[in-house]
RNA sequence: GGAGGGGUUCCCGAGCGGUCAAAGGGAUCAGACUGUAAAUCUGACGGCUCUGCCUUCGAAGGUUCGAAUCCUUCCCCCUCCA
């Protein structure tokens, strides 16, 4: 392929690529380019805002680059990598090679588990010795670490710094020198760190990486960052439904970004699907199509046609879905109040909120509106029960 | 070490002796509508054996008929100075 148009390819989507003409010379010699990309090995739940970084490496895997899947154990071990809020507890090995395995599992959804290599930044930062360690430290200097914006910020606030903060930029600019990286990818937040990569590969007499950030991934709520902790994300080992469902709730607007980031198809179809929703195109069909790529990626066709199918059998008629959870409770035989049964089945977390539910309309039994909060179940059922538009539950008393 | 400021329900943030389960916003949930779990509008949003009762305002005591609001001690955060 030519390079021009590996170029286009690299560059959708991402937030800056340092240097393109460095780049555009290193496509220029015609070998295949060692990717490298590095992962936290704290995180083995990976989320869509974790596949947009991934997707460019397959992208860039199936231009015929060599990548490497760095797990970064050794740094995993020190602990806090970027000095956030709270220092992250070490990791113990066993935990880490857990994590490892995991995550393997998730990312080669994506990767080529046969043209990925897996490299672990212990293989050499175990050997290197404490003497090693200083000379590392030696080749950078602490005004130009404080140019990190978030040290920078921390230490004009009198905040505290860890002496190992400063290491790991380092350590991390140091796996690029041993794996002898032509290219580095990492979230527009990683940027600082990349380029020590930069600056070392030339203290060490190699060539420079190029570096290409990629732009973080917002979550459902559309501003702030998609991350597990906030629960706006989308896992990718979640079910069809529900990562048909959650895409769905996806805003229109947020749609759009989502897309740009996270579809296969080409830059000239997207294009033309904006065209169409200008001209009256319901956005709910894009987003329809849009969210069967997603659950076809991690499942597959039929697994995303099925979500579809239920999704619209349940908003689109208020049908109840095929399989929904069943619960058993044992009540001795006497006659439960339903508000109970709500509770104890899991449908509300307190009874408190059943009674709100109930008030306000939200609870069907067998299909039917519950509007008296007096209500008694007797009888072993089944009862099927729900509880706003998502939850079901087939409760059997016994 | 010195001087100040502060800790309120999931988050932010008002309240500063009764009318406070505690304003307002966000998040969330429900309903209506719809093109969808978009948008918009309405409502709810501590718990319970629910027209009432019980437990909350950093912790423990105290004053008072009555405290998130006043006092004492303790714990924890932040800012400035050294």
């Amino acid at each position: 392929m030519d390079i021009k148009e590996q170029l286009e390819i690299t560059k959708r989507g991402c937030s800056e690529l340092l240097i393109e003409a460095e780049f555009v010379g290193k496509l220029g010699l015609r070998r295949p380019l060692r990717v490298k990309a590095g992962f936290d090995p704290t995180a083995p739940d990976l989320h869509l805002g974790h596949t947009v970084l991934i997707n460019k490496l397959r992208q860039l895997q199936d231009l015929g680059h060599h990548i490497i899947f760095l797990i970064g154990d050794f740094t995993g071990m020190i602990g806090d990598p970027t000095g956030k809020n709270t220092t992250r507890p070490p990791l113990t090995r066993e935990q880490i090679a857990a994590n490892a395995e995991t995550y393997q599992a998730q990312v080669f959804k994506i990767l080529d588990p046969e043209k990925t290599e897996v490299a672990f930044n212990s293989t050499w930062m175990d050997k290197l010795t404490s003497v090693d360690m200083i000379r590392l430290a030696a080749k950078y200097n602490v005004a130009r670490m404080l140019e990190r914006d978030d040290f920078g910020k921390r230490y004009k606030s009198g905040q505290q710094i860890a002496i190992h903060e400063f290491l790991y930029p380092l350590v991390q600019g140091y796996d690029s020198v041993a794996l002898k990286a032509d290219l580095e990818l990492g979230g527009t937040d990683q940027k600082f760190n990349l380029l020590v990569g930069r600056e070392l590969q030339k203290d060490y007499g190699q060539p420079s990486q190029c570096i290409l950030t990629m732009p973080l991934l917002e979550g459902l709520d559309g501003v702030n960052k998609m991350s597990k902790s906030l629960g706006n994300y989308i896992g990718i080992t979640e079910s069809p439904e529900q990562i048909f469902g959650k895409l769905m709730s996806v805003s229109d607007e947020l749609m759009w970004r989502y897309i740009e980031l996270l579809s296969f198809e080409s830059l000239a179809t997207i294009r033309k699907l904006k065209e169409e929703m200008g001209a009256g195109r319901n956005p709910r069909d894009i987003k329809v199509g849009f969210a069967q790529e997603i659950v076809t990626r991690f499942h597959d066709r039929a697994a995303a046609m099925k979500a579809l199918a239920d999704f619209e059998a349940r908003f689109k008629q208020g049908q109840v879905p095929e399989d929904i959870p069943e619960r058993t409770l044992s009540i001795g035989g006497e006659p439960i109040p339903f508000y109970q049964v709500l509770k104890q089945a899991g449908l509300t977390a307190s009874t408190s909120e059943a009674m709100r539910m109930i008030e306000q309309g939200g609870v069907k039994l067998d299909g039917q509106k519950v509007s008296d909060k007096a209500l008694k179940l007797e009888g072993r059922g089944p009862f099927v029960i729900q509880v706003g538009k998502r939850k079901f539950v087939r409760v059997l008393l016994s």
